[in-house]
DNA sequence: CGGAATCCCTCAAGATACTG
DNA sequence: CAGTATCTTGAGGGATTCCG
């Protein structure tokens, strides 16, 4: 029972076999951003222990989940990325992305973002990533030192990491941008209160919160606020 | 750092901590059918050590996602259900199902079902659980010593535990019923070559056919082939 | 230098017994 | 019935070393 098999005949459980061990999740969530390199994928996992990340690698790859690119020729990095059947993955990923992002409120002391968690928070907030068609915008988006971009183009929206040459909106903005994204802070107050700062066409930034989403649950337990009479 | 905390302000990361716990997606799976006492989870989940269900109860308590029932008066049994939080999980459990479903071929060995299992199997493959609404159906299904049943009535379908007084129809089948469900085994054959039988009208099976389905990948690779000129 | 394998240690989780 | 107590095991955290 090397790889926590529940004995259970049931798709569920299949998946719980491979999601459930941990840092499975983040390391797909990664992959699903785009083909990365092991140190790429150790950079981006703050903590992972080495050999835990190999051992990931080497059972999705069994998994035919991820595959390793070959080095070819001068190349001497090993590219692993998602093969199809890890591409199948991206419905339960997002699923589980939105529901995690309903539970969150504030960064917990320490918390991170890095470039493919954001770059994945942004797809996922794109949903069906449909917008109108004559939209035509290209955002930078900052959230700390983490760099990403995303571009509104023939009626489609996608985020991928990296900035843009010369965009039609900068966004600097800190976690805080979440909740730009739940709606539970408007553009206007965004920008009133400094919790996102831009460089261009308001208009534009208005626009981007229109696209992009996030879930915010109401039904989440505040984890044990002050013992008097809590919202 | 108890509960496997990865350090990112990431919808994802946070999901992660609490499903990427062992045996928590399977307590939830069991948990969505319906509430459930604590030795209905332990006999559900051949294998759990009592303490680790205990353990991550306590956990799902106090993350709001599962409630304990207050045994009230003479009842004296604890039961565990969803909160409205964790009824929002939902989503990502069918997600993961159809993913893990589509990657099943044969049980391993000494895989086996469950109640629970069952049921949400047949209510994930029930997709959005519309059915034409002059369909008025009930089945009795057993999977092994596994008793469910499915009803088709007002335009849904839904399926639960145990077996119904007089069902339009009887299916009793083992666990290569999931081959008709993906579709790979018309229903003629499942009972040409008795995979599953039946006791009423054929039509009515073909109609339980037509509206559960259950993904089926084509893009799993099989484990270790012979070492020859695999696919 | 990127991509791991190895070592050691800790703690989560498995197994079983036992108790309120 | 609903857990807690105790002991054991092994996956995973952390650092270092090795290899191509």
């Amino acid at each position: 029972m090397t790889n926590q098999h529940y004995g259970q005949f049931c798709g569920l459980a299949r998946a719980a076999e491979i999601v459930g061990q941990r840092w499975t999740l983040l390391i797909l969530r990664d992959l699903s951003v785009g083909p990365r390199r092991y140190s790429d994928l150790v950079a981006g996992l703050p903590g992972i222990p080495t050999n835990t990340l190999a051992s990931r690698l080497k059972e999705l790859e069994d998994e035919g989940i991820v595959e390793r690119a070959a080095p070819a020729g001068a190349e001497r990095s090993v590219v692993y990325a998602l093969t199809p059947r890890g591409q199948e993955l991206g419905p339960a990923l997002d699923a589980l992305s939105r529901w995690g992002a309903g539970g969150m409120r504030t960064p917990r002391e320490g918390e991170i973002v890095t470039t493919s968690s954001i770059t994945a928070a942004l797809r996922v907030a794109a949903g069906d990533g449909v917008v109108p068609s004559d939209w035509d915008t290209t955002y930078n988006v900052r959230v700390g030192d983490i760099e990403t971009h995303v571009v509104m183009r023939d009626g489609r929206v996608t985020a991928d990491p990296g900035l843009l040459e010369d965009p039609d909106l900068e966004i600097v903005a800190g976690p805080g941008i979440r909740n730009l994204l739940a709606g539970t802070l408007s553009p206007q107050d965004a920008l009133a209160t400094g919790v996102v700062q831009i460089q261009g066409d308001p208009a534009l930034f208005e626009r981007f919160a229109q696209a992009l989403h996030v879930p915010y649950s109401a039904n989440v337990a505040e984890p044990q606020p002050a013992a008097s009479a809590a919202g």
